[in-house]
RNA sequence: GUGCCCGUAGCUCAGCUGGAUAGAGCGUUUGACUACGAAUCAAAAGGUCGGGGGUUCGAAUCCCUCCGGGCACGCCA
């Protein structure tokens, strides 16, 4: 268990014991423990007396005081409680736990921070999903650099998760997709055939037009008009899909599952997706068609099931998809969406609910657009007019590491400004590089002091240091920061914030940064050199996991 | 028109689910390399947290309202 997570019960313990003394009622769960954002509040604050004060009816601070009489400093791991302001306490801790964190970090090394909130349960994490119509653009990447490194924190706290892309492999827009390769095709064949009006005009299935000529000569052409389009569709699907996954590879993200649309036709859920709805009264006929009652579970207004000519609309084998979901039990299924499918959940949360499942266990996260700018300039992506600027585009122009470190760096639900310029600057201007040079300088230095300990292990044998000598405030910022780790991993995979992964290392590296350049390890007497390259060492750990939770490279030289 | 999201420093954004004097990066200004990587550090200036009301010991955070921006509102997917 995490060190601060200890230091903080033994807290909140000696807290609850002494407002009993007190003749106080307080429930050691109910103390909010916060770290001040001034040093001279303390390490840890409470705003115990306030919330107590009502109850009461006495003034906060006179409760502060009773309770600061009673505390036990010993038990509670104190060097002193001071009350403050309207009421608050102020502890200031013993600070022998400092060098408790770095011999934890040393000990658990790149399972820092692991942890078992998640208690094994199952989470599905759905996202990307795109239509398998053309390349990957970059509000896909978004999706996918949220959904992926989402996954690896709720994974790092100890979810079972599972990873899945839906392929909308039925439809119509595989039709249009399968008209649109064939229109391609023929032109390939240098014959003036006309694109469909609804096709997709992008340079990609031109290209896969090409190559099936070039590799494949007039074969599709021969063949007579039914059993061309089921080849060229599956065509197009193996090629667009091909492409998607190889996209995704580079972007060092992989599913555990790709569930076909298709496939819920295939086995009859869809149908049987109908009947259960209808069987549990969601369903009417109206104007020819079918219709799902979701106005009265909070949707808009009713949706249609199967329209007027038999088919189904595109919520149906997504009902079937989400009841499929439910019925392989996970606990928790999260879907991660583009901002344009907003209108969309509460249509599926009512499916949800209509069948019978909880729909608070179906959290839809919406990511918010992407605006590239170049020079200045805001860049335009459009799948249909074929200037898209896609993932690939992207991961060439920027790399695989700065596209998703500037990707996650923002809250999903905020709107992103990405600035492609710096994304690629070299430069202090550039955050990226910021975190890694810090990886990257700790790298060098214990290459530097290899010889030191050769034959060993070197983080068993740093651990047996004596920490007390690191009593500059720069050492003590730092050791702190790295004890927060494992808490600030845990709230930001339950809160599904990866953004504040990278607020958290982007500070380690302040600190890292700011020690450095006060404090100097190499050559110092060899008491404090062994201290201090302890406390490098777990920063090097601590800023590797954290990398890694978010996809992001930590390069040992730049 | 209806619904959802957003509005915090010149720019891009944090703000830990209601706390103390609202933070960071960039940009601007000033300073620091004859020892561990200057892709770095130290410091300064910069704010009526869109406006107005409310809830309470206490609001950027919760509620109402208005203003401004984005998106969605098909028997398309």
């Amino acid at each position: 268990m995490a060190i601060l997570h200890e230091v903080q019960s033994r807290l909140r313990r000696a807290v609850a014991e002494a407002a009993g003394r007190s003749g106080l009622t307080l429930q050691e769960e109910a103390i909010h423990l916060e770290v001040p954002r001034e040093k001279r509040y303390g390490d840890y604050a409470t705003n115990a007396a306030m919330q107590l004060a009502k109850t009461f009816r006495r003034p906060p601070r006179a409760l502060a005081e009773a309770i600061a009489g009673a505390l036990d400093l010993e038990a509670a791991g104190l060097d002193k409680v001071e009350v403050a302001g309207p009421g608050f306490l102020n502890f200031f801790l013993k600070p022998d736990y400092l060098g408790d964190i770095i011999r934890e970090i040393l000990r658990e090394k790149d399972r820092y921070g692991q942890g078992n909130a998640g208690g094994g349960r199952r989470v599905q994490v759905e996202f990307v999903s795109a239509n398998p119509t053309g390349r990957l653009h970059v509000g896909h990447a978004r999706g996918a650099a949220y959904g992926d490194a989402l996954s690896r924190m709720l994974q790092w706290i100890g979810y079972d998760v599972t990873r899945e892309y839906y392929i909308n492999d039925a439809g119509n827009q595989v039709h249009n997709l399968t008209k649109s390769l064939e229109a391609r095709y023929f032109q390939a064949l240098g014959q003036d055939v006309p694109m469909p009006e609804d096709g997709y005009f992008g340079r990609d299935i031109v290209e896969l037009a090409e190559r099936m000529v070039r590799e494949e000569g007039d074969r599709y052409a021969r063949m007579d008009g039914g059993e061309r389009y089921e080849a060229l569709r599956e065509r197009a699907l193996e090629g667009m899909l091909a492409q998607i996954r190889e996209d995704l590879e580079r972007f060092r993200v992989r599913f555990d599952l790709w569930f076909s649309e298709r496939s819920l036709y295939e086995s009859g859920a869809v149908s049987e997706t109908v009947d259960r709805l209808r069987e549990r009264g969601w369903v009417y006929e109206a104007e020819g068609a079918v219709w799902f009652r979701s106005s009265s579970l909070g949707d808009d207004k009713d949706r249609v099931l199967v329209k007027g000519d038999g088919s189904y609309t595109y919520l149906t084998p997504d009902i079937a998809y989400h009841r499929n979901k439910f019925e392989r039990g996970f606990d928790r299924i999260i879907n991660v969406w583009g901002q344009d499918h907003h209108g969309y959940v509460q249509r599926i949360k009512a499916a949800v609910q209509a069948l019978g499942y909880d729909p608070d266990r179906l959290t839809v996260q919406l990511c918010q657009l992407v605006a590239l700018y170049r020079h200045g300039e805001l860049v335009r992506m459009s799948k249909r007019t074929g200037n898209a600027v896609t993932m690939a585009e992207l991961m060439d122009e920027v790399g695989v590491d700065a596209a998703r470190y500037f990707l996650l760096r923002r809250s999903h639900d905020t709107h992103i400004d990405f600035d492609l310029d710096l994304a690629v600057s070299q430069s202090n201007e550039n955050p990226v590089y910021y975190v890694q040079y810090a990886h990257a300088r700790i790298c060098s230095m214990l290459r530097q002091a290899e010889d030191r300990f050769r034959g060993e292990d070197l983080d068993a044998r740093l651990a047996q240091s004596d920490f007390r000598v690191l009593v500059q405030d720069a050492e003590r910022d730092l050791i702190r920061w790295l004890g927060f780790f494992p808490q600030e991993v845990e709230e930001a995979a339950e809160s599904l914030s990866p953004h504040r992964v990278v607020h958290y290392i982007e500070e380690l590296a302040k600190k890292f940064h700011s020690f450095y350049t006060s404090c100097r390890v190499l050559g110092e007497e060899p008491a404090v050199e062994a201290a201090r390259l302890a406390l490098v060492r777990a920063v090097q750990w601590t800023l590797r996991v954290g990398l890694d939770l978010i996809g992001v490279a930590a390069p040992e030289q730049m």
